[in-house]
DNA sequence: CCTCTTAAACTTTTT
DNA sequence: GTTTAAGAGG
């Protein structure tokens, strides 16, 4: 391997890059241009002028691109030096070298790590402990805070000690926040266990206060190479500064147009202040796309320009022109993803594309359940990126929480887990006086629980003598891990406690699905194993496994990517991925942008999000947003996003579906383009999208039938009056109401909101007989709910029942 | 002490 | 609509 096999299919401007290894670099690597193939590249060089690969250090962060990187340049330089290299996430390598130097930090070597809900507990504990209100002291929410002042760098010493802290506690109602945190700091280092946030933390700290260490590894990493460096936080632009400032041989790769990653602390200015602290920094800019076409390169420009406080740069395409972006307006959500698998199977044959080719991104993973039935129902293959985890199932984490207890008993959270599980007549009351006894003595659960009378808890003989059995037996297998290799001991120590024989008796369909995952995990252990013993590594002890395994993410836990199907996932799941066909659905107010994004910044935030969205389409991008969406049991009425009025309109081909916002919710907003569609949108139309839907979710979308012809068509909500004129062009059918025909929702609106009743807002009554637009003669069976969910069962005479949610539902009272 | 029932909360993104 | 937590009853 030489210069020119590594630098030969380099633009010049990527060969640039790579070649310059002196001093500290900024690369501002736009979407798509060849980001990874830089960073992979330059490594590779580094090798090839002289560097060892166990003295580069290359951070990402995630997992998944770190084996990507680490394939890429296997492909380099060797599959055996590839695997030399320190390359991983921030909180892999960091916590590797923390087990190495765990005495500096007063941890133990075999420290385990508390996840989110392991800390939610804990601090659910604290709180009550603490006998304090959890109605003001809501777990989730304190955790926040201590990871924002973990991210800061901020011990609970520290935290205490600034007065703007407890000012700003005072005004969120939680004045105690700072004790909490100094007794959520004690608990986890009693435990020897750390939250995520630890490890960045104590890595700061441990090079802080040990300058010896930090000048071991300084001279360890003769060059440090960052990815995606618009997500760090202010604890990782801080490590990498230890580790880099007298030499600076660093290399920053990032694109602050995709940072999406604030919410956990990420500071896009950190992009901007690397320039300040690497003054002598070579700036590079990749501002070539490869990926897309001109059209989705442009369209996201024209979107991300209205964001302020970017690094200028001008991404560019030499690619094809290609489509324009389709914009359907859909009817509702299932309504959108039935057309969406429709235009999928469309483009598929028509391009001869593979299932892979396509992804659905979407902004929030609850998204993903329509398609998921829809694409069930046409039999289109799909995966699901993300969502409910391998390792979030009760039952592997039960099981890894005995992993974790074996690997260190004073794991508390994990120790709690599995003490009385299977069930041992270990109660909770039992359980209660062994951890207060515990706190109160500023020591372990598992110490009392080892020794109860030492530390003056009295049991029943009967309990007493099923704590010493499980204690024994747990420390039978925390000797044993420390030998045996992970896969045997794993295997022994769900079969011993017992866990295989619960899981296993349980033979219902849901008990099944138990056991395959505990099948599943089992595997996953010999596999680990097998593939270190491959690589003639010694390091496959559950301590090694469970270090490992904390820190996946849910996008990298699942295999099968070989197979043939569309990808299902949200845009942060995305990042980094690309795909010839991209879909957007769900492009409306509160959605997307998400309602949890309340000012500018928050917004660009999300603006950004779109634009990574966007960018991950090589051709076709289709975006949509949905007139009516069932979200938490409602049916809501969303409007269209922002985002879609701030593309370049030129680059957009609109579509609409026959469904009409009703008056009552479209008089507010007039989408630019609803004067425009016309004849493009006849083709659309067509198809079996008709009206279809009435009631409740199951009543509409496919279940009861849309594609009944004409007669379901033009039918749709509440096309009544002020809407649009245009409309009538397209669907010159629409009938008139006949005079008795009123909406009820028009009665209903006026009385809505307050919780007048299903009778009351309606006027109706049970055992009343109605015509209904589209099912005919009915009876009515009973009157449901109040406001908007007003609902009425109705028996109609071919047909059957259905339920009709009063606020759509079209029909009148027989005299 | 366990299990079943019912109530409540919660749904943005993740190392 | 979903999952999870607390409460009552066996």
């Amino acid at each position: 391997m030489n210069d020119n096999d590594i630098l030969s299919g380099l633009t010049e401007a990527q060969r640039d890059a790579v070649i310059c290894c002196d001093g500290a670099q900024l690369v501002i690597a736009g979407a798509g241009s060849g980001k990874t193939r830089v960073l992979t590249h330059k490594i590779a060089y580094l090798i090839d002028q002289g560097f060892a690969p166990w003295n580069i250090l290359a951070l990402t962060f995630t997992n998944k691109a770190a084996a990507e990187m680490r394939e890429r340049i296997g492909r380099l330089i060797g599959e055996e030096r590839a695997r030399m290299l320190w390359m991983g996430t921030f909180h892999s390598v960091f916590l590797r070298i923390l087990r190495v130097e765990h005495e500096r930090i007063g941890y133990p070597a075999n420290l385990t790590i508390y996840d989110e809900s392991d800390s939610r507990n804990l601090l659910k504990n604290i709180v009550k402990g603490l006998e304090l209100d959890d109605k003001f002291y809501k777990p989730a929410m304190l955790q926040g805070r201590i990871s924002r002042a973990k991210e800061q760098l901020e011990t609970a010493a520290d935290y205490q000690r600034n007065g703007q802290n407890y000012q700003s506690d005072m005004r969120a109602q939680v004045p105690q926040l700072g004790k909490i945190y100094a007794i959520y700091e004690q608990r986890l280092r009693t435990a020897g266990a750390m939250d995520f946030d630890d490890i960045l933390l104590h890595t700061y700290l441990l090079f802080k206060n040990h300058e010896d260490v930090r000048r071991k590894y300084v001279e360890r990493f003769a060059y440090v190479l960052v990815d995606e460096y618009q997500d760090t936080n202010f604890a990782q632009h801080e490590i990498v500064w230890q580790l880099s400032k007298e030499r600076q041989r660093l290399c920053a790769v990032g694109d602050d147009a995709q940072s999406i990653y604030s919410f956990r602390g990420a500071q896009i200015d950190n992009i901007l202040k690397f320039q300040q602290r690497y003054p002598e920094m070579k700036l590079f800019k990749l501002e070539e796309n490869f990926r897309s076409t001109k059209v989705i390169v442009n369209a996201a420009n024209s979107l991300i320009a209205k964001n302020n406080g970017q690094i200028r740069k001008t991404l560019y395409s030499n690619a094809e022109q290609g489509d324009k972006i389709t914009l359907t307006e859909m009817i509702s959500d299932v309504d959108e993803s039935r057309t969406i698998a429709n235009q999928l199977e469309r483009l598929r044959s028509k391009e001869r594309l593979e299932y892979s080719d396509f992804a659905i991104l979407y902004r929030t993973n609850a998204q993903s359940r329509v398609f998921e039935d829809e694409f069930r129902k046409q039999g289109i293959p799909f995966r699901i990126y993300g969502g409910i985890s391998f390792y979030d199932r009760k039952e592997i984490k039960d099981a890894i929480a005995y992993f974790r207890v074996a690997v260190n008993p004073h794991d508390e959270e994990a120790l709690r887990r599995i003490v009385n599980y299977p069930a041992r007549a270990i109660g909770n009351k039992t359980v209660e006086k062994l951890l207060a006894a515990a706190t109160e003595q500023q020591t372990s659960l598992w110490n009392v629980l080892a020794q109860p009378q030492l530390y003056g808890v009295s049991l029943t003989k009967k309990t007493a003598a099923s704590v010493g059995e499980f204690t024994a037996m747990m420390a039978d297998f925390q000797q044993r891990q420390q030998t045996e290799n992970a896969a045997d001991v794993g295997f022994e120590l769900l079969r011993q406690s017992g866990v295989i024989r619960e899981i296993f008796s349980d033979t219902s369909i849901e008990g099944q699905a138990r056991q395959e995952n505990i099948e599943e995990l089992v595997s996953g252990l010999k596999q680990f194993c097998q593939q270190r013993q491959e690589e003639g590594r010694s390091d496959m002890t559950l301590t090694d496994y469970i270090s490992e395994v904390s820190l996946l993410s849910a996008v990298e836990t699942g295999e099968g990517d070989g197979q043939d199907a569309v990808s299902l996932m949200t845009v942060h799941s995305a990042k980094g991925l690309e795909f010839n066909t991209v879909f957007i659905p769900g492009l409306e107010e509160d959605l997307f942008p998400s309602q949890m994004a309340e000012g500018e910044k928050a917004i660009e935030e999300e603006r950004r999000l779109c634009y990574v969205a966007i960018t991950r389409a090589k051709r076709h991008c289709f975006l949509s947003h949905a007139n009516m969406r069932w979200r938490y049991g409602n049916m809501e009425r969303p409007n269209p996003s922002r985002f879609l009025s701030e593309i370049d309109p030129s680059l957009l081909d609109k579509h609409s579906h026959g469904g009409k916002r009703n008056a009552a919710a479209s008089a507010d907003v007039e989408l630019p383009w609803k004067s425009s569609f016309s004849a493009k949108a006849s083709s659309y139309g067509g198809g079996g999208y008709g009206g279809g839907g009435f009631g409740g979710r199951g009543g509409y979308g496919g279940r009861s039938g849309y594609g009944e012809g004409s007669s379901a068509r033009g039918n749709g909500w509440g096309r009544s009056g002020s809407n649009n004129g245009s409309r009538s062009a397209q669907q010159p059918s629409a009938p008139a109401l006949p005079p008795n025909m009123k909406p009820v929702s028009q009665v209903v609106a006026k009385s809505s909101g307050h919780g007048a009743s299903a009778a009351q807002a309606s006027g109706l009554r049970v055992g009343q007989h109605i015509i209904h637009e589209r099912f005919g003669r009915g009876e009515i069976l009973a009157l449901e709910g109040s406001g908007d969910n007003a609902k009425a069962k109705v028996r109609f005479q071919q047909g059957g029942e259905k339920q009709l949610l009063l606020k759509f539902a079209r029909f009148s009272v027989e005299d």
